[in-house]
DNA sequence: CTGAAAGCGCTTACAG
DNA sequence: CTGAAAGCGCTTACAG
């Protein structure tokens, strides 16, 4: 291996002009063989594989910003995060994203750039300088609740093809989503179902389009399934829900819907506010989760069942996301570019008919 | 947003020489003063304001592509895993590396290229063809447990910076590592210090380094110790290991050491051995594993206690190897290039003093 | 203090 | 079938 790596000269790596010298042809030939271009394709056989040769034997790599600066692709696809891609505190709860991600760029012959600009600044905001630094990969996958609009505008305005993961409200913006609406109100019917009609949902003060979306669903099912709609939606930071745990019993309540987030602060203090005060799940409270926790953190307070509701399809949204992206950068028409996927539901053994009225499972 | 992203006649963006227009002075003076280089400091103020005034007005924002270009080098560090870098079915098990590696690299404001050419051939070896784009990065980090050899040769010759994350055999190859010896001994120690002299090591049929570091280490431990060597290294695929484990109950062996990889097939096979037997640890059978299982599957068996043994420093070998392919890039002189980041113990629970001699845990 | 020029490594008309 | 030339939007010596 020689010590090529300490001090050792790095030779230059080879270009287009060192190809073309080697094989006696001029750099535009090179060029035009290397990309396979159909354009000049009358190229002699035995020219192409002169070039091809010297380009082997020389270990040439085109260079991608370059490519990019001429105005070509690059098969490179970029993954941009408005926190850190790879959270430490988070759970890791969008591995599964990053997990399909990669995964349909293999598939595709791309490469992935993560750009980590946002996690610089702790902000999580991605600042504009870092954004724009997407521009070298052809594409950009954009990802994250809260999102700056205007370096978005920009790229959208210079035609750079980019897709939401997760879905957004500001018209024409391409993405692909989960479908919370419909999934939530399914919960609720779930729930109507087995009997119940006093139910609280608890959401976090979070503004993204994902909490709204389970917001409506869950008032949506309760409408059309009879299910008290006063008082139903509480919000929450994650703190003092053993007080309100205690007053929804006192109110008869029967059954609590979370939403799960990135934070998973509402299910957190939940499921501690639960576990003080002794409560057996479903038996004494039925508890639903909007949303799936990922991993170690599944499972249900005091019970150790699998949480009720719905699983997020992160993998598949990673997936479709990188299909639609490359859809876009190769120009086709008639694409459906706002896509919501189904979530499957999850029957996980936290929903039960209701405890009897007047029994209160804390003096038990 | 306009409807930029399909077909839309896209307004060009202002560049250097558009602002040069308007401030009536030369490209070459724009780029000095929106620089703030600090070699042509001698910039008249008001001049200086004009540009930055036209700047503004024009809404100018630098082309990365560009910058990169003119700038040589492309703040880009690759990754190149010998295996699917998101792996669906092992658990994650490397993930922390990953979160290191984003983590520095971030930190110092290099994006990360993940190259998905390995992951693409079911091998999961890199062809040579994909592993030679790698150098479209400033340099790259290799990882897995099984790599190709002359691929790699031919980079380092070339003076390509790399860094492999877990130790190698090949002189002068730099990587970062995780001492496996020292901590695998340590870990022998502590069974003996326990009371323990029968003991059993289980590992794969994997020839890795980090497999062979290991077994050195329990070795090296035991001899050390005045543990049993005879019948101390046992190699398994993961199965017959009901059989096994009662042999080693008929044996008076009182401990189990296993070495945990990224298929944790011996692990996954004891602990099934195990449960089956009825055995509880560590009242029965003290374990301990040699590099801590990730998430969810950290539990030991009939138990719910963590695992005794020993972490691996995933996410800082990934930070380290970032620093250290940096330094590399940059060609300081002097660097380490050979390191082993120490393992940190853990006292898991599943370490207890043996049963007394000729207590059959099985028939209780 | 400022500008003309070359160059970063490619692609793409346009001529032969 | 192949090459000379211009251009992508910047940076960086090098001259004035």
């Amino acid at each position: 291996m020689e010590n090529a790596q300490r001090g050792g000269r790095r030779r230059r790596r080879p270009r287009q002009s060192d190809i073309a010298r080697v094989a006696g042809v001029s750099q535009t030939t090179v060029s035009l063989v290397l990309r396979g271009t159909t354009i000049g394709m009358s190229l002699a056989a035995e020219t192409r594989q002169r070039v091809l040769d010297a380009a082997e034997r020389l270990g040439y790599v085109p260079d991608p910003v370059a490519t990019r600066l001429a105005a070509a692709g690059n098969a490179m696809l970029g993954l941009y995060t408005f926190s850190a891609t790879f959270p430490t505190d988070v759970a890791h709860s969008y591995y599964p994203i990053l997990a399909g991600v990669e995964e349909e760029a293999a598939a595709q012959g791309q490469d992935l750039i993560l750009f980590t600009g946002s996690s610089r600044s702790g902000t999580g905001a991605g600042d504009p300088a870092s954004l724009r630094r997407v521009r070298v990969a052809d594409g950009c996958l954009f990802f994250g609740r809260h999102v700056p609009d205007e370096p978005i505008r920009q790229l959208a305005e210079d035609g750079f093809p980019f897709v939401y993961i997760g879905r957004r409200n500001e018209p024409d913006v391409p993405y692909v989503g989960a479908d919370y609406v419909s999934a939530s109100a399914a919960v609720l019917a779930g729930l109507a179902a087995a009997g119940h009609r006093r139910v609280r949902y608890l959401r976090e003060h979070d503004q993204a389009p994902s909490s709204a979306d389970r917001e409506e669903g869950v008032l949506r099912g309760a409408r059309s399934t009879g299910t008290e709609t006063a008082g139903l939606v509480v919000r929450t930071d994650g703190t003092g829900l053993n007080g309100l745990l205690a007053s929804w019993l006192d109110d008869g309540v029967t059954a609590v819907v979370v939403e799960q987030t990135d934070t998973g602060a509402a299910l957190a203090g939940l499921g501690a506010a639960i576990e003080r005060a002794g409560l057996r799940c479903p038996r004494d409270l039925s508890l639903a989760v909007l949303g799936a926790p990922v991993g170690a953190r599944g499972r249900a307070p005091g019970g150790g069942a699998v949480f009720s509701g719905f699983d997020v399809p992160m993998r598949e949204m990673g997936r479709d996301a990188v299909r639609l992206l490359l859809r876009l950068i190769e120009g086709a028409e008639g694409v459906e570019t706002r896509r919501l996927l189904p979530c499957e539901p999850v029957d996980g053994g936290t929903i039960a008919p209701p405890r009897p009225p007047g029994r209160d499972p804390r003096r038990e």
